[in-house]
DNA sequence: CATGAATGAGGCTTCATTCAT
DNA sequence: CATGAATGAAGCCTCATTCAT
């Protein structure tokens, strides 16, 4: 009575899966703007039409890798708060933990980047996906250790927040042979450095 | 008589110039795959087949603008360089210098971006501009500045030098009200505190 | 348990009903053409496919319709022409049974149009349904009328005979806020004042 | 100076009466849904994408086609109007008037009908043509006769405006082998008798 | 019989590029 | 050199129909 069939709903999870993963790789190796539904299907092994009885539209699909991100994302910043620990430390953590996901997600920077470029005059059904949150959350672990003087606080907090940002995107397109989370811990320990309440360079 | 009006004023800059004007403008609202020929020759007040007695294709124009970029840096690198400084001096206004530059030419940093994103199987005519080659001058700089003991060694030079890379794309889609200099000015700071060669964070 | 719900009941009236019903209407409200299959059976709270069961295709079920009405005013038609009578009453009842037949089946009137304003070189499968045969019974009874003087001569029967057609279509797609039956019955006292035989117009 | 070529502005008028012509004779053969733009540049002997260099979009050429029937009837309703004449006279030369313009652009009236018959619920961008005004003009005239006793008045006079729409619509689907022009004349007999003041059927 | 995922032809529209003037 | 009409490949999306379960 309850369970319908089986093989049917394999199949049906099956092929939304091979379209994810196809749209996943092509996305990274192309970019969004230059892959086309038919290239999805195709890689997909699967026919052009059955696209759209699992996305509305191409942009559908975007929206839902945003969501997953951003799901993912909120879900390990309610984990790493649970507890008071320096500032520092939670930025580390936080910082490392978001590389690890858009490490598995890499064409998504580009996304941000066009949509941002774009501007607020952007089309009306833009990608705009509820605005990851993530600049919140790192905003206001920055904000809360420049009060407890963690921090230098000769630079905002936002600019910082962007260089984080920045980081992520960089290592998305970096061409050195180092691994993703390599090349970001690299840049964390400059800016870390570089944040230390003590730190006034020379000049 | 007095409605040919516009068309007379262009003679001055010629054609080719209010072209490029145009692709400059339009670029930056929209960017590059946003933006039509048909938009940037209505935008340049000429014909939209002109736009072909100037430029072999779209993707001509965007050439141009790479080469002129990297021209341009090139000739201001090899200035900077002839009497010889502190490693970090030169780093500082070789950046700020990229930064001026690139202010005036934002929309290129997406353009980087996507053929980046594309990696190696891009199409076969994409737009690989013979590598802006700021990237192994600030590579040098930096290498530079290790071997002489200014900045910390245990972080590899590519690593930094796409750090300054990251900050001029950050700053480049900044959304905060200051401008692009200020911001880039401000992370200059961050990294160079976390360049300097003494600087260990406490972790 | 409480959910399965709607299919349920269906079982009394067979599926073919309920996708007649849900077909009459979606086409009543959107037309023809602007319903999909997937929304009649939407409609139906049933599978898709289950549509292919009892109908061969999307035409079949139009070509269902018309039968129908066909058959429905056939019916009429030998009924009413038992006994002899006035040639404008058996007009008259002819004429307001029909309009009860058609105001159920509103829908029908753009297809019949759409169907004739393709004509004789329309698709292979054009949905040319045996030529609802009313017309033929009006265009008799007319000539009857004509024959025993009760109707005006001046006029082909074909015309007038076209002439009820039309008023069934106007009344169809009136934006009148009086009803179907009254609408036609309004146009019925006109028409059968200009028929009759003594009437003429002064000019 | 001022006529920059002359061939070119010939040869683009040609472009768009080619269209224009293909557009009214496929639509005139198979409706304006089973029209394709494909098929229409195919018949005016055109590219495909020409099509868009003289139309915005399928919908545009439709408004094109209801803007200049609109107009020609409007310019015709002020020339009769100008000297007063009996009610009777005016509606059967504009009747007549608005019949041959019809006679010329056949394939409107489905549009009209499935446009009316879509309703108020229809899509967003239903060509709904700002309404021909000539319901207006016919029912202006009607309530003028009534109102000089020249015309029964138990019959709503939009009602009997409905009638003459549908006299059009008749005719322009009839498959009699009389002319468009013969067939409402004589149907304008019919409603002209069945109008007259004094007739009253026996019933 | 019932189901609905899969399919691909076909429709609309955009736009880089060509070419005759 | 300037022009812009013409072109058609390519993209997105819809939907009637099939078929395996």
């Amino acid at each position: 009575m309850v369970k319908i069939s089986n093989r049917r709903e394999r199949k049906k999870r099956d092929s939304k899966n091979a379209i994810i993963e196809a749209a996943v790789t092509l996305f990274a190796q192309k970019g969004y703007n230059d892959t086309s539904i038919a290239e999805i299907m195709s890689e997909a092994d699967l026919g052009l039409g059955t696209f759209y009885n699992y996305f509305q539209s191409k942009e559908e699909i975007l929206k839902h890798f945003l969501a997953e991100i951003t799901l993912n994302i909120n879900q390990s910043y309610t984990k790493l708060l649970q507890e008071p620990r320096p500032a520092a430390e939670v930025l580390s953590e936080m910082f490392l933990l978001t590389g690890r996901i858009l490490d598995q997600n890499r064409f998504v920077l580009p996304l941000f980047l066009s949509a941002a470029a774009r501007g607020a005059g952007g089309k009306p059904h833009a990608p705009s996906p509820g605005r990851l949150t993530f600049k919140s959350i790192f905003l206001s672990i920055i904000q809360d250790g420049q009060a407890k003087g963690e921090f230098r606080s000769d630079i905002p907090a936002e600019v910082i927040t962007e260089m984080f940002h920045a980081v992520f995107q960089a290592a998305s397109f970096s061409s050195l042979d180092i691994g993703f989370m390599e090349n970001i811990e690299y840049k964390l320990k400059i800016i870390l450095t570089g944040l230390a309440a003590g730190g006034r360079q020379p000049g």
